[in-house]
DNA sequence: ATTTCTATATGATAGACATCATGTAGATGA
DNA sequence: TCATCTACATGATGTCTATCATATAGAAAT
């Protein structure tokens, strides 16, 4: 064929794994078929051999993030000490998570564009919500309900605090939600 | 002038006041400037006796939304008893606000894009959550930074609760954000 | 009334885009 | 070894985009 059959999968990662990046971080619209298939080291022609369409590969970027996203987590958490309510807030209202966003959560990334797509990206978010709440809540310490809201209220700290232009505004809205939300999920 | 400056006045109003709107609706690249002209009426060529640039309008567009967005809030809380930190919550984090989008927080609905643009949009982000957090915050008995975390986190509710295609989650996430929130605010 | 001026309409223009058609190298299976 | 098959490259295609050029109706200024 060519390019073997390993060639074939390797590259399919690559563009998936490409794309889950910069989907993050210019968004689920941000950048053409040319432009990551070029990143990949491919031309643009070969890309509907991997991908029925580009949201095809809009969904499976997505996947692929939100599995990345949960393993990055948790490896985080656990340099710092173990999954807990503080390291969790310590690790997603960190400035440099603000500032990398190509490695940082996704749901905060595309959340709002992810409003406005189809039913197959939306039912890809209501699946990480509910991982969410179910498997990260327990090692947390929180119920289902209160893991959602401190995961909704962390999550809007983070993209405003990527949204304003003043640094210092930026700073303190991250630094006013680490404080307050850790008080509210002990209340 | 063929048109009277009256007109022109008008016409410029309109025209930004329906790219306020549909901005919220569809994000500040989700249509053309031919589809906002038409949908005032007028044809795209003429765009141009108006704004510098597409860009022009966005910034002039978001300025209006955000005045907007103020006026209808007190407007709204008024109308259930007055301005308090209840009020805000019931008013904020309603499935009618989630479902109306065009209607709503011009914050939430633009956040995430407002991240990738340049500093004219994130300038004025950042005068939008100052006037929050310094206007709002009194008459709702809240400080200003606990405002910005109580803000930050009703929004980041709000938009996830857009973003996943399951309703009874999106009915969960505001509604636990609602509860938890207020006993935040009150600790 | 006459002249000037300009907000629009009409109609380019050039670039970006997703998608598809075709050709080919070379892997795969016999 | 030979035939087949396909992943990719090259190069359309048609659509959409922002922006600009030109013409004109008719308001504004005198």
């Amino acid at each position: 064929m060519g390019y073997s059959q390993a060639q074939k999968k390797s590259n399919h990662d690559s563009i998936v794994a490409i794309a889950a990046t910069r989907f993050r971080e210019l968004g689920l619209d941000g950048l053409s078929v040319a432009a990551i298939m070029q990143e990949a080291g491919l031309t643009h022609g070969g890309f509907y051999s991997h991908f029925h369409s580009r949201d095809d590969l809009v969904a499976q970027a997505l996947a692929h993030a939100f599995a990345e996203d949960e393993a990055r987590l948790l490896r985080a958490m656990k340099r710092r000490g173990g999954p807990s309510l503080d390291t969790f807030l310590d690790v997603y209202l960190s400035p440099t998570h603000r500032d990398t966003p190509g490695q940082g959560c996704t749901l905060a990334a595309v959340a709002g564009e992810a409003a406005r797509k189809g039913s197959v990206v939306k039912d890809l978010f209501s699946a990480r919500m509910e991982g969410y709440s179910a498997r990260l809540a327990p090692s947390l310490g929180l119920s289902p309900d209160r893991m959602l809201a401190v995961f909704s209220a962390a999550a809007g700290a983070l993209v405003l605090s990527r949204a304003v232009g003043d640094l210092s505004l930026s700073d303190r809205l991250l630094a006013s939600a680490r404080r307050d939300l850790f008080a509210m999920a002990r209340a």
